[in-house]
DNA sequence: TGACACTTGTCAATTCTTTCACAAAGTAAA
DNA sequence: TTTACTTTGTGAAAGAATTGACAAGTGTCA
């Protein structure tokens, strides 16, 4: 059985292929721990520890191949597989991140898009029209969704989560500041805007001592 | 000088203080750091811990008085200031960011709007004018502002910072995905929705093994 | 070809974070 | 008032994460 990697690993992982994109795109063939280390300001051993959990992509005396690693950075994410998203929640942040999902050229479709208000049903939103949340249950009969964008108010973000899981969803993209109640086997990332405004409100007060 | 707290607990901080907003609004009196851990699936000790940091808010035998403990939270977080927010990109994310400001009734005010396209100049975004990027010095020198939301693409964010720390500002909320590079005594809190996005992906991956 | 500089992968040391465990101090009820 | 509970604050133990250090390869250039 392979030993889990912790979640502080993963977190780092999208900035080191945001860092070998640039890289990549810079022209860049071959970098060494070391020299990235500076650009990113971490220590060139937690660059070569976090690699290392996932086998061995450098080369000694050379360092690591940019093309190479950006590449396998992208699988190990799972960005090789399509990934098909539904908005819930067509407010301003709805918006937002629709918008957002099909600018970002990264492995993800947004392929539907569900609001309670009535009114807003049949508008668009990017590509898709905009469906009714009771409707979510057919659609999801005849399509694929891998996971589910919740920009909804937080009263209604735990019920249709759970109507949600209950037709197959299993990954969450939440935006409603609560902490959603989910079983074994459903993945959630949370998002939580007011809590990363109250950190960086604490961070400000700190500057005055 | 007092001992440093580390960002983890910092982090924390904003979750107790959702949880005993609701139990303040439930109208729960007292609570055990046992009852709160239950119902926020973190172990007591924790925050026991946490809150030794800031100093004694319980009391044997009692537990903690939820209405002062949610004072004294705030307080830490600096909510019983105000803070006067400039939003700088009024794009789709703009506009989510700017009403979520408004609505969330934090310490926060949205004071100005700034945008680089000309077609936008006077637009209203809630109840302020969206005013050019250029005249952004002009503003800050009539207009005390405590952060600025950075809503706009990563190519220019970098050089919009420089300009604004040049100007007084202090603290930053980075919703473009680039690492600005600031000085000492200048405070960034990053909400990069594209690395969220990815170690959602990645964990998604997980579920199928 | 050989010598030297470079760089990885990894074990060990260190630092940071979380959990445990309990004395001390309070509550509550008879 | 006394006794049985409850619960905090905290020092110490355990566990995680980060950093340091170096043997073992590889590239480079004379």
């Amino acid at each position: 059985m392979e030993k889990e990697i912790s979640q502080a690993v993963i977190r780092r992982l999208p900035r080191y292929y945001r860092y070998l994109g640039d890289l990549l795109h810079a022209g860049v063939e071959r970098i060494s721990s070391n020299e990235l280390s500076v650009k990113m300001h971490v220590t060139a051993s937690q660059i070569r520890q976090d690699l290392n959990n996932f086998g061995g992509f450098g080369q000694q005396g050379y360092g690591y191949n940019v093309p190479y690693l950006y590449e396998e950075i992208g699988k190990i994410l799972g960005l090789n597989h399509r990934h098909n998203v539904i908005v819930i929640g067509v407010g301003n942040l709805g918006h937002a991140i629709a918008n957002y999902i099909s600018f970002e050229r990264l492995s993800f479709t947004m392929i539907g898009a569900f609001d309670v208000n009535p009114e807003l049903k049949g508008k668009k939103l990017g590509n898709v029209e905009v469906q009714l949340v009771d409707e979510i249950p057919e659609f999801l009969k005849t399509h694929d969704v891998d996971l589910a964008a919740l920009t909804l108010p937080k009263e209604s973000a735990e019920a249709v989560t759970q109507k949600l899981i209950a037709n197959g969803v299993k990954a969450f993209w939440n935006f409603a500041h609560v902490d959603l109640d989910v079983p074994e086997g459903i993945v959630v990332q949370n998002v939580h805007l007011s809590d990363s405004l109250m950190q960086l409100s604490y961070n400000i007060n700190q500057l005055k001592d």
